[in-house]
DNA sequence: CTGAAAGCGCTTACAG
DNA sequence: CTGAAAGCGCTTACAG
């Protein structure tokens, strides 16, 4: 009734009980060498017997264990999970397994508690209030842990963080070889759920590049929104409002409106086209809109969003195969940033500037 | 360096391990009952060392895991992911621990197996393939499974299931109490990821709704699509063509085109309103369009989608406190099914019928 | 109410 | 090359 254990095996066999570990584990590697009709013997009870390696035993008498913890703030947000996504892909095609664990501000203490008494083998984390706490915790624990971030480093352990840069160059080198030269962009007004206010930082990139290719950037050219809402958790319509706000602005600028509006995510750039629409303007035709993120419904929109592609999944990847590398060394808490780069995906909602 | 255990306090203290275990576990139910002053030093040792206990090692002592499985398909398709948020929050509230893996039809027999060896205390499966070697598996290991799908209910095992009627019924209430009566219906021609076909179930629904209000849908009035794309996963540009050739097939209908199109999931509404509109149609105004699903991005289409909004979240919670209550009976493989209603939300994109 | 003991299922030196 | 033994950190009857 109840589970097969190497003991059942081993009697049934007439064997030790080390013998079928060391058989199990396929450890006839340098001075370990086991007759291949024992082994063979082994093998088939183990088979007849339908036996299954208990893991947590063995991971508890080893001191080793392939689970690692995926702390996350929100889960629901989509770019999060497609970060989740791509290191549970990677941990399986190592042999890992993953453990996701949400976390707020006010839980987060007790979630690092938790995966030190799992004795998880490593930490990805992806949380936006400090991390200093789970470093420490983890340290002492011995645990390695790896962030994940987008777009702005960490100044200290394993960070994998999102570049932003190229796509941003990719974006206006697009608008630009299309004639666009009067160019607006929509910012964050908020930091994400407690984070870093990525919106500035994709705004200095923006600026870097207008600069770089010697184009204005009017006063006024750049406005923000606080539409701190994502996916299912967006329900303040004020919030929109914001964004309706922001884009009035830019329009209606006394200089003249833009050719074309970069935004700071995919979202923004979506109502953006709705208020550009509400207005009488075509887009593109009369003016392109470019998003940062590519969420899985851009394609969809009306116009498909030409967009800066973040590279979710590869973010999540790498902070897995980080994780497996530290492992396989001594336990240290060095620190080392691995950048992950964007790209820049052209679709329906940009088109050469009205002249 | 290495970790406290519980014999380093017992040491420390001057009590037995087994007093140490006891206290750290609160057992002082019946007819164990520890000095307090005893108790006090204990918990005060064990603070002290920061102590944390070794829940793998627990597991293997006491035979049960609070270590949850959830296998799923496509992770990436974002109702699927919410689910798994769902689960996750519900099992955080119960003090359980999820562990997620993703499968295909490939990998399905070695995942199952690796849920065995994990002993995990149980599995909530979103799997399209044939769930009858996964109940077998877990039967024989004695893990309660409980699956999670979409509208179709299974003939086995512990079920909980998506209730498309009341979300159908609500959104063909809206268009009729607008003053629709010609509606069509677009429909998938296609199994989800190889699992039940979804839109030919929601299809039945809408008719079923039309029949009782005693209105035609006459032949022509469902048109199918094969876009078997999601998210990130959209990369044929072809099975987006398909929802354009049924929705030129309904707004061509020799008998004239309806003035509303219900489509079975938000993705196809998406694309069917860019087909209106490059068809001279301005949505809602000459024609209103239903979604279903409530994607994240729903409410940021132009015009934000009216849309059956699919309860995700209550889906993964039910089958997390199915799992919970499960664990806590005498093992059986019993099967039982539980419903969790859709609902409707009326955005912009439909508005009364022009006459 | 407590302590010594056996046990969970596995791994890992270490003598033979 | 193999087997008996000790150990991983915990739990759980069971005598006192």
């Amino acid at each position: 009734m109840s589970m097969i254990t190497m003991t059942d095996i081993a009697t049934k066999a007439g064997v030790s009980r080390s013998a079928v570990s060391l058989v199990l584990n396929g450890r006839h590697n340098d001075n370990i060498r086991i007759p291949d009709e024992t082994r063979q013997r082994i093998l088939e009870v183990a088979a007849e017997l339908g036996y299954r390696t208990n893991q947590l035993a063995r991971a508890v008498a080893s001191g080793k264990s392939r689970m690692i913890g995926y702390l996350v703030t929100e889960p629901h947000y989509e770019p999060y999970w497609n970060t989740i996504i791509g290191a549970l892909a990677e941990a399986e095609e190592l042999g890992f397994t993953l453990k996701v664990l949400s976390v707020t501000h006010e839980t987060l203490a007790e979630r690092i508690r938790q995966c030190v008494e799992l004795r998880l083998g490593g930490l990805i984390v992806r949380v936006n209030s400090d991390k200093r706490l789970i470093f420490e915790e983890a340290n002492r624990a011995q645990i390695p842990v790896v962030s994940v971030d987008e777009g702005i480093e960490q100044p200290f352990g394993t960070n994998v963080v999102a570049d932003d840069a190229p796509g941003c160059h990719a974006a206006i080198q697009h608008l630009v070889q299309l004639g666009h030269t009067r160019i607006g962009f929509i910012s964050s007004g908020f930091s994400l759920f407690g984070g870093p206010d990525i919106g500035s930082n994709r705004e200095e990139l923006f600026r870097l590049e207008m600069m770089r290719r010697g184009l204005a950037v009017p006063e006024g050219y750049v406005s923000r929104e606080i539409m701190a809402v994502f996916g299912a958790h967006a329900d303040a319509e004020e919030n929109i409002q914001s964004v309706v706000e922001a884009t009035q602005s830019l329009l209606e600028h006394p200089q003249g409106r833009p050719t074309a509006i970069f935004c700071w995510r995919d979202e923004t750039a979506m109502c953006v086209i709705r208020v550009c629409r509400q207005r009488g303007l075509r887009v593109p035709d009369d003016i392109s809109v470019v998003g940062f993120s590519d969420l899985g419904t851009a394609r969809f929109f009306d116009p498909p969003l030409s967009t800066v592609k973040s590279p979710w999944d590869e973010l999540g990847r790498t902070a897995m195969r980080q994780i497996a590398q530290r492992l396989g060394e001594e336990f240290s808490n060095h620190s080392s940033i691995h950048r992950v780069a964007t790209g820049f995906i052209a679709r329906g909602s940009t088109s050469p500037a009205p002249f």
